[in-house]
DNA sequence: TAAGGTTACGGCGATCGTAACGATC
DNA sequence: GATCGTTACGATCGCCGTAACCTTA
């Protein structure tokens, strides 16, 4: 057994089981890793995969076991590393951070802009996708950081701390009926609605609220992005349900936002990474950063 | 890195950061050892043992880290290495048992016996020692379950289960004047005392017993071991305070024993092992075996 | 001077790459 | 025939062992 045998099955399984391409990913011929699957399915006594003619197609059931200590091995191995980057310069470095274009346009410009003013040399890579995307880039290493609303919790793999608390707002266009006089659950039903799609930036939240109260909502077009929301609200679409946050009040003039506290619970925005990922110094002091920022909203807000 | 630096930093923790004694425990020359722990240091960019001359004294701040890391691949290395062997073949193999005397004698042999005719192949390699010592074994690799009844408790690292509850007793030569009469704890306190050392078989109990009514118990003896408790008694140096099990109606037929449930409150034995520890179906099978006679203890005893 | 550690060098074996072959869609 | 995997063989590079040397109790 050796590091390069469990990386090879780390590989596989990021590759399909497909030899060749790990072959690929891991710069030696093809020839090469398939001897050393042999030579270890060899010397635990029993194969990892089932094979379909010589294609391996799934994981045995020992490979299944086995998988799960590769992971933390390679977790291991790969914390060693920062680690010891970490000791020589935890000036410099990298994070990853994977999050909702919510969280990217509305929450994150702040920290990250004063992050970037104490730690110049670290690089900050940030990918949009959906929460479930952010959950997979984390347990896939693409991302040390996932910042979003939804759904982590729910894994028990991750350590998630809570970032801020926010809620939602109505934005409508200037003169719309809703842009004046109470608003109630009743009277905004009666409205057609555009909001987040399914899984983003609190749309549970709403779901719930409204569901609870036996009153359904008409949502006419739900999308991942307040920017598209808005949009099409100044079309004239309907009304936009959103995150508070995202309401600017210089490049949104036009429009009129209404407070939704009172109808719909806050949600909270959290920070996930993998329980036994070591987070690098700098790193660290980033989530500091986001919670700082995360603070200030609250007391802004209040 | 490759998983021999992995090991020999592994090693060089047990060796007290010798590296002649590692090399020696590796199979491989001294020269080797000390080559290999450079690359290592080299590729990490940092030292990771701090050094007087040319000698290794302790491990530095990175160092720390690393090892942790170190221990968590030496483990899941070890978990694949034993669930295939475990997939093989899972009749045959090795338990390491490290328990206290009082277990090992008067708990041990019924499961021990039964599990023995449903697993013949396997080997069970039993060690005595203190509890305290007990739990160095399992960190130190060198036991798989420990079975005792104080300390597994406290330590993070460690899976317990509760194996049974048993209650303490007094032994007394026949003619005693405890062997007669209601036995209080005023009374009791009024004979020198024989029982276990500090740290062994519910000594923890009796201690808190005594001490929470304001008693003083005037031990002249205490050993680890029940028998030499026992035969004291025998030569009238005072009562003997053992486990309850520990008394055999025909062996000790020459003893009077009577029961202090109502005087110290209940002990209970543990199964303990290490957290990530994979536990091969034999051995959970022998976990089992283990509970149903602490079962029967309790239905006996009732 | 014994014990522990480093450095230099030659030899051996593990693992790689090339290449030819087999199977499956 | 394109994709995927296996087998054979020669070449290379990493790692070990021998051995000489350094340093500190």
């Amino acid at each position: 057994m050796n590091l390069s045998q469990i990386e090879l099955l780390q590989v596989l399984q990021e590759t399909q089981l497909n030899l060749s391409k790990a072959a690929e990913k891991m710069h030696v011929v093809q020839s090469a890793v398939s001897r050393q699957l042999q030579l270890f399915e060899q010397e635990l006594g029993s194969p990892l995969f089932e094979r379909k003619g010589k294609k391996l197609v799934e994981l045995t059931a020992l490979g299944q076991q086995v998988m799960a200590e590769i992971s933390v091995i390679t977790q291991a191995k790969q914390n060693i590393k920062i680690m010891a980057a970490d000791f020589l310069d935890s000036h410099q470095g990298i994070i990853h951070i994977a999050t909702t274009h919510t969280q990217a346009k509305y929450f994150l410009p702040l920290p990250i802009q004063r992050f970037r003013k104490k730690y110049p040399a670290v690089r900050i890579y940030m990918q949009q996708a959906s929460p479930e995307q952010l959950i997979n880039q984390l347990h896939q290493h693409h991302a040390d950081l996932a910042i979003c609303t939804e759904k982590v919790t729910e894994d028990k793999g991750l350590v998630t701390l809570e970032c801020y608390k926010w809620h939602h707002a109505v934005v409508v266009p200037q003169g719309h009926p809703l842009a004046e006089g109470e608003i109630t659950r009743e009277r905004l039903a009666r409205f057609p609605i555009l909001t987040y799609s399914f899984g983003y930036t609190g749309r549970s939240m709403i779901e719930s609220a409204f569901q609870k109260n036996g009153i359904e909502l008409d949502i006419i077009l739900a999308a991942a992005d307040t920017d598209v929301i808005k949009t099409y609200v100044r079309l004239g679409l309907g009304v936009g349900l959103i995150a508070g946050m995202a309401y600017n009040e210089t490049s949104d003039y036009d429009l009129v936002m209404r407070d939704l506290s009172a109808l719909i619970p806050s949600s909270s925005t959290k920070i996930a990474y993998l329980k036994h990922h070591y987070l690098p110094r700098y790193t660290q002091h980033f989530i500091e950063e986001l919670r700082v920022a995360g603070e200030e909203i609250l007391t802004t807000v209040n």
